[in-house]
DNA sequence: CAAGATATGGAAACCGGTGTCATCTTGCCT
DNA sequence: AGGCAAGATGACACCGGTTTCCATATCTTG
């Protein structure tokens, strides 16, 4: 390699127009594709940029074009499984362009969180920002990034006053037909354990669940419902009431995973065997669904793709309409019900 | 507000010395906390600064200096409760600094994979990288880092060519104090699950076992050892085939708890209940450990701080030294476990 | 063949910060 | 009072790109 290569720092755009022997100019024009560029050149001038290995700083490019190719990731969710497959969405979505990814997990009740969530924006000066529930539900935060001129997404089940930049799930179609089979499966005796108040996600599952009741002409008996906070023991302190209630109920509905995990330690300190006693569903279809015993049935969101569609919102306005909206979510049938005991 | 400050554009910093009646410089040195400043002056500065919200522009500064502040985390690891602990952790670490966090899921078995870090790391011109096992163990890695100036800190069990800048766990040690714990209570047929071959948190975990099985003058039964590859799924095909040996292991040591999960379902598949007839521990207490039944005896490392720690390491070089680099392991000790049945 | 249209490339300014070095105050010492 | 060191501040170039504006070179066309 000639000295005239060797050098500690990387090269720049100077270099490879000294090198090709053209300006600047051009070589940015190279870079950028531009279609009024003689082929001759454009030859040249990639040649020299591979040879030397040039990449363009992306930080004198984004100070000059007065933007930049940072998304963040905001959230408060505390389901890893969640979050890791919304990045591994958007990492779909960027790859092989120049964006990258930032994450900033903050915390719900934190006084100053939008505080710190307006000084993070402006701080890295992101160009958009994924916004995951329950987190994505907050209207504050909108407003914030709307004043900041920073593009939104947001992903979630809930319809807030703007629904332009949000990627939905149908959480409660998918959570009545879940209970629909319950009832077709004989069980009239369903409890009920809901998410966390102030969640519209919680919010739109309970609804979905109301809806299932009803359409077997059955309605929600609040001595077999109550609320949890997502948690494995809010679901473990649920269904310790709920089973103990006279009669008991034959099926449970969880708006979560890691509360129907609960329930189901609740059932078996009780001495009662699922499913034969007693049906469960969860919600999400996290790993922990699937390797509990017995397995789990729940209702599952696709979160990867979702947040593909979200991540393309965000970087490619112009291709937005192209990107599907509204996700299906589905139920997966596994062991952890079955049809209720004949009861004498 | 008066119309000089209503702009579309956020306030620079030439706004801000022009208000202040100082220049750019000055400013800049108020920003930067320099020392030779007039007490006067720097108020001055500061209330404008306040007044009019004026945040200094990141990528600006990077270009100016050279250098920026992203980290990345880099990673190929399937546990996400681990990967967002280290976030979590990380995040810790950069808190009130100007450094972001951007992530990076790579595909361990792609053949491009190193090329795809490199482009990553040298197109965002990541001041420094934090690599999470299994890929911290890849030693191509750590030379393309070395090569594109980007310093490295690794966390795992793993030793290299060059542990300076290794936060490390000791699983071996963790690990001969399980299985010590297990044949202690009786156990004499200890079963043994491996991670997969090529990583060295694997191997570690292996020789822990090895050692404690040898502290009680015991050695490991090729019939009833195996390999997977830390997926629940491998975990289910091991423990199937452990638990038809004969006789039969009393107590298996699995190299994490989604495979303690799997051997879980196979003992149950069979009849076989835990802890009675049978004791199992993981390893990584992961959320699964708590929420399977019964719940699961494991090994827990301490995540957290581990990355707390590896991020000062990266952003902190003078007080690296200040950092701990090696954690503590231990035992939680859950209902997974107990003495063995007295057989006839 | 001259004139206008079109493709191509260069010089210089700019984005918003930081570094270098010179200048201007001060206070202190002899 | 004069000289000098130290401290405070500013002028200006520079980081590595993009953009504006303009000067050519090349190609049509009347």
């Amino acid at each position: 390699m000639p000295d005239e290569f060797r050098r500690d720092t990387k090269p720049t755009i100077n270099d490879v127009a000294r090198l090709s022997g053209v300006s600047k100019k051009t070589v940015s024009r190279v870079i950028n594709k531009s279609p009024l560029l003689g082929q001759a050149t454009r030859e040249k001038v990639e040649a020299v940029i591979a040879e030397i290995g040039y990449v363009p700083n992306p930080q004198a490019r984004a100070l000059a074009l007065r933007r930049n190719f940072l998304i963040g990731l905001i959230h408060d969710n505390p389901n890893a499984q969640m979050v890791l497959g919304v990045q591994e969405g958007i990492l779909e979505a960027i790859r092989d362009t120049e964006f990258a990814l930032v994450v900033r997990p903050v915390d719900r009740h934190s006084p100053t969180m939008l505080e710190d969530i307006r000084r993070f924006i402006e701080q890295q000066r992101l160009y958009g920002v994924l916004l995951l529930p329950p987190i994505s539900e907050n209207d504050g935060l909108a407003a914030v990034c709307r004043e900041l001129g920073c593009t939104l997404v947001r992903m979630g089940s809930a319809r807030l006053d703007d629904d332009s930049h949000l990627v939905a799930s149908n959480d409660r179609h998918a959570v009545r037909e879940a209970v629909s089979w319950l009832t077709s499966l004989g069980h009239r005796r369903i409890g009920f354990i809901a998410g966390p108040e102030g969640f519209r996600s919680a919010h739109e599952r309970e609804l979905g669940f109301i809806d299932g009741l009803a359409s077997a002409g059955l309605k929600l008996d609040p001595k077999i419902g109550a609320r949890g906070d997502y948690r494995f023991e809010s679901g473990l302190a649920a269904g310790e009431r709920l089973l103990s209630a006279d009669p008991r109920p034959t099926a449970i509905f969880c708006s979560n995973d890691e509360m129907a995990a609960g329930v189901l330690h609740a059932a078996r300190a009780k001495g009662i065997s699922v499913p034969e006693q007693l049906s469960i569903i969860g919600f999400d279809d996290t790993a922990i669904a699937a390797h509990i015993w017995p397995p789990l049935t729940t209702v599952r969101w696709p979160i990867v793709p979702m947040a593909t569609a979200a991540a393309h919102k965000l970087i490619d306005p112009g291709g937005a309409a192209d990107q599907p909206s509204l996700f299906l979510s589905d139920l997966v049938r596994r062991a952890s019900v079955a049809a209720p005991e004949r009861t004498a």
